[in-house]
DNA sequence: ATAATTTTTTAGATAAGGCTAAAATTTTTT
DNA sequence: AAAAAATTTTAGCCTTATCTAAAAAATTAT
């Protein structure tokens, strides 16, 4: 069994393997979870005791397949929460990330199939994430950044990169959703900034959203 | 803002009150959480400080207004919890005391109001308690015990005194469930024994039970 | 009313998880 | 390749919530 503190280790080594590979750094731990490097070495050295991660001093740490898949579980609670939040009790896509990170830590094997099940087994999350099953195996769907899309090419919103409160209320603001389509006008090379046709209305956005 | 060893003794307290009236005594605290005598002294001063409770040395504990409206609280996001388990997850009312005390302690005032919208504002939790409102009031219904019910009496079941999975399986057993209606046939004298009638069949309990 | 017993409190220790400051190691620069 | 800089680890300390053992107070029994 893991404590919170543990759990909230591995769900942030999870996350940056998937975008960084294995070997990640003790610093970049630290930065994530807003603590100290020396609190990021004493609790590493203590995962590595429970075989959930393969540490050598000043190289980083990698999960093990236990840990991958420990991880991987923790998501999974975390985006079914979310799910559940916004589909059941109305909660919008801005306000569901620091509950779900407090449900996400409920321990009930019970309580997260039956979930699953009442929810109808979604496979995304409002943000448009992958949830993993129980191997923590997820779909994965072709996803590009709308800042590498070429002018007049048109897309479909798929998930977004920042879940920030501040930025999904932007969105929400100028009607960006999940599966709307968008299509590329015109791309100013000076800023970066894009000039995007979504709901037959024109807006022009920064450098800093379309990543 | 609480913290979990906090609202457990909270809560405790509360529910001691409840039976026992004001002035509750370190060692029952002490019983009921499974903790150390001493452990409740030095957190009863902490809880003292933070205006909770009256505490005076050697005289137990009361709950202050505060005190008392934070753990009834607690109590009815727990009791809002095991409706939720019971009536959409599929839960069996022995299998939700586990999942709601974790529960119970989630922090956020949204979730427990869209979730008693989502639940229909239930009055009761599935072991016939009542659930508390945000101040801390709730409906009392008249209740007795099994075994003061005189002989030929019959009475409808609205709640259990014991939420221990052994007796809750002990009662679907012999398929007695909140809302039946059970009428005292006879009492044997020697050990306090009932003979009863439910659901037209009738069964002998023991004075436990009945109790 | 004094002695025995029980309850409660105090004192000192421990484990988890975090911090600061300093030392060790690795990486980058020159 | 040595010096400087950055990263990582170690050492020692703090807080929270526990515990045990001993002391103090209250209660019960004689």
């Amino acid at each position: 069994m893991f404590s919170l503190s543990e759990e909230n280790y591995l769900k942030s080594i999870y996350h940056l393997e998937a975008i960084h590979g294995k070997g990640i750094s003790t610093n970049s731990i630290a930065k994530k979870l807003e603590t100290k490097a020396s609190s990021v070495t004493d609790m590493i050295k203590k995962l590595a005791e429970k075989k959930v991660l393969v540490y050598k001093k000043y190289q980083g740490v990698s999960l093990t397949v236990l840990g991958r898949k420990e991880a991987a579980n923790i998501v999974r609670k975390h985006r079914l929460w979310e799910v559940f939040l916004v589909d059941k009790l109305n909660f919008s896509w801005d306000e569901v990330h620091d509950v779900a990170e407090q449900l996400e830590h409920i321990k009930s094997p019970k309580l997260i199939d039956e979930l699953d099940v009442f929810l109808g087994f979604p496979k995304m999350d409002p943000h448009g994430d992958p949830i993993p099953d129980k191997e923590g195996n997820f779909q994965k769907i072709e996803k590009r950044l709308l800042s590498t899309l070429e002018e007049n090419k048109t897309g479909i919103c798929v998930g977004v990169n920042d879940s920030s409160s501040d930025f999904l209320k932007y969105l929400d603001k100028n009607n960006i959703s999940l599966g709307k389509k968008m299509k590329v006008l015109s791309k100013e090379s000076f800023d970066g900034s894009l000039t995007i046709l979504i709901h037959s209305k024109e807006i022009t956005i920064s450098k800093k959203i379309s990543n």
